[in-house]
DNA sequence: CTATAGTTCAAACGTTCGTTTGAATTTGTG
DNA sequence: CACAAATTCAAACGAACGTTTGAACTATAG
């Protein structure tokens, strides 16, 4: 009892983090945080020092293992150059939320902050996953060698988009939850299979883009 | 100065929403939405009951008159079968942030309910949306006939999801912003040429979904 | 004009918020 | 053990929040 299988910093970004991703941070206050963590409420203002401070502190907590888990699994990747794929390297992308090793709030956390206002976010945005799309593009572009730097990475854009929609919503309007009954995580996978077909359409599409002039 | 321009709803309803999309809802106050009217706090409480309420009519008033221009916009495309494509499908989903017509804070509005927490939210959006979606889903299928229902749907959610994260993010990360300098509705013009593209090319993927098989 | 319904207003209600305080307690160190 | 640093705690702070109130004002209709 005296020494508890988690720190008090520890129970209060797990706390925090689970009532970021339901509620989002401005509607989720410190005395609910403390509560979910059961610690005292100055708690969170002692090792973090603000509420952002905190929002700080836990989105990094999250992010930071979610990135690292995607290089490492690009660096498998480029191991064995022969193998590599569009599709696989998508695969390393998508990876965090279909293998279940990550907290299961992450997928709303990683969706809902790209939503925040964007002085709150956008520095930690660009810091975290900066680095992490430029690494991918470097990986896609020998294997896309029709498009240019900048439209390859438009279209990571899109593809990002594509995923982080799906995150929040896991089944598109007019359709149905899961699919086989029950088993919610298998839907995930399939749902990530069905996203990484298209996106893959989308990042080998050959024509080269022409603004103002729709194909005939 | 007795017969105003605007009523005091649809002056509460412009700050409104300029306000949500900026902030988000649980970080606006009704006190910042009455200054920025220019009306009484209460009137916000007289005219829409709750902040809640508020929130509700802010979001028809925008998303009604946005829905119906694509639903236009689709009606005039399918008067004239021999021209239809896919391309012309999802351009008059994309048509209301790329037409100009409609009020600035749209994209925003629209992308940041998507975030909100569900029960906020939800309801509102199936209603607003589902017939959409359905209708446009109705347009494609002929022109799609290799996916069944359930894929088009997929492959739709996806479109959108790409198409929400554009309205928050006009260009990528390690992309600089508007391409001619000055004219920032051409970036968005030529943005959503290139998305339309994307998501054309993974619509149009002819592979069947097959799960948990990668192609070779 | 008078009566009535609709609208605006200043003021206040009780609640909840993020943060601070200073004392109590625990932990680490010689 | 004794001392100091780190941490936890109950309590309180002022500020801001959504909502309500009742009077004042405006428009409409008989």
């Amino acid at each position: 009892m005296s020494i508890p299988t988690t720190t008090t910093r520890q129970r209060i970004i797990a706390a925090a983090d689970t009532l970021f991703a339901e509620r989002g941070f401005a509607a989720t206050s410190l005395r609910s945080i403390a509560a979910g963590a059961g610690v005292n409420l100055a708690a969170a203002n002692y090792h973090f020092g603000t509420k952002q401070g905190l929002l700080s502190a836990t989105l990094r907590a999250r992010i930071t293992p979610m990135n690292e888990m995607r290089l490492r699994a690009l660096d498998e990747l480029e191991a064995r150059p022969a193998t590599l794929s569009v599709d696989k390297v998508m695969d390393a992308y998508f990876l965090p939320f279909v293998s279940g090793e990550l907290d299961g709030s992450l997928p709303r956390i990683i969706a809902r902050i790209h939503a925040e206002p964007e002085d709150l976010i956008r520095p930690l945005l660009e810091q975290e996953f900066l680095p992490v799309v430029e690494r991918f593009a470097g990986a896609l572009h020998p294997l896309l060698p029709h498009l240019d730097s900048d439209e390859l990475r438009w279209r990571l854009h899109f593809a990002v988009g594509a995923m982080l929609h799906l995150l929040i919503f896991p089944s598109p309007l007019g359709v149905g939850a899961a699919s086989a009954a029950g088993n919610e995580s298998e839907g995930a996978v399939t749902a990530f299979s069905r996203l990484q077909q298209f996106v893959v359409a989308g990042l080998q599409q050959g024509r080269k883009h022409s603004p103002l002039e729709q194909q005939p």
